[in-house]
DNA sequence: CCCATCTTGGACTGATCAGTTCAAGACGTG
DNA sequence: CACGTCTTGAACTGATCAGTCCAAGATGGG
């Protein structure tokens, strides 16, 4: 049974992040994970350290992967700053139609249950959560948007993105959601139609 | 100690309502409502019932004090819609600026964690949360929007007005919240002045 | 003044929690 | 083939959970 690892981290690290993003921290038990991942309590501890350990890492995993789909999705802003943003809500509303994965989002719902998460841990998600303001403001302004549009802009944006895992874990379909984004995304060519 | 009830329902309630909002379902235990509401055990069970029907009164509780506030800001909207719809988002950033009021927002966090919850909790959660829309869908008919756009603008006001709560859980600033409603608004007043 | 009634406090139950420990045993090396 | 090393499974610990129970005692009606 032993003297080589049995399993991929990968895999075993996209077992525990979906564990923790269908049910959250304070609903996921490390049987819980011992289930989802295969692995025996022990094997958790001696090769991902404690739960929190393992959530951060998880959180760091979450954050780097839609995180590098947010930028791909922006990467065109300077050319078209409309399609950019269109296209960056699309990975959200991606994420929440694929059923490969669950509804909600992690950091959304962590930054939720903060109050009852371990310091260190609170601020790790916060400082995750924030890093989609500045990520927008940069595409903003390469598409020509003012600093006080872009400022504006980028926190509206982000907010309505993270609004919608709330809103289609509440049931709303995705023809609603998308009616969220809409409205965003004619106040945003708007808003550059005028300056342009 | 006994004979007549020794506490005022009322206060009771909302301090239950409270540390529920604070803390979230899972994360507030029987201890923690009896501290918060100082009534021992057995008279939280023989007063309110278990866990989740003081849950499902603290719920309903939250959506009718909000509820009656909401619905006293929009009533202005058939004459002034966009008044109406400052109003609105005025009660929710009030609130989270309210320092007698924990920030973030009860159903937010009962949806987001609406999977960790019984069955029937969770369903009474998202009905609860649904309200919100027709709500404002109705103002802005009455505001004088087409029904496509009352529809669509309904479901996305209601969205950023949850993500009020989490962006200002995540710390954003009283400044940054009036950014993401001023987006809106301005939207809202535009797609007004087209049809009228 | 006394007794039935009801609230209350605290102890208790069994389940579940995160985290630890350790023997069993599979592997790679020599 | 033998031995050291490391993973693994399962049992265990103390804490905390929701929910129950009951005796103590305060109240109000008679």
């Amino acid at each position: 049974m032993a003297g080589k690892k049995q399993f991929d981290m990968d895999t075993v690290l996209d077992a525990a992040m979906i564990q923790f993003w269908r049910s959250g921290y304070a609903d996921t038990s490390l049987d819980d994970l011992s289930r989802a991942t295969g692995l025996n309590r022990s094997s958790i501890y001696s090769s991902l350290g404690d739960k929190d350990a393992l959530f951060l890492r998880c959180l760091d995993r979450y954050a780097t992967r839609y995180g590098d789909k947010f930028d791909a999705a922006l990467s065109c802003a300077a050319e078209d700053p409309v399609a950019a943003v269109r296209a960056f809500f699309d990975v959200t509303l991606g994420r929440i139609a694929d059923p490969a994965v669950p509804d909600g989002c992690l950091m959304a719902q962590s930054v939720m249950a903060s109050p009852a998460l371990s310091p260190s841990v609170a601020e790790h998600v916060k400082e995750l959560f924030g890093l989609q303001r500045p990520r927008l403001r940069t595409a903003l302004k390469a598409g020509g948007m003012s600093d006080e549009n872009a400022e504006d802009f980028a926190v509206h944006v982000a907010a309505v993105n993270q609004s919608l895992a709330v809103m289609g874990r509440a049931g709303s379909s995705p023809e609603q959601l998308r009616a969220i984004v809409g409205v965003t995304v004619d106040a945003l060519a708007r808003a550059l139609r005028q300056v342009g």
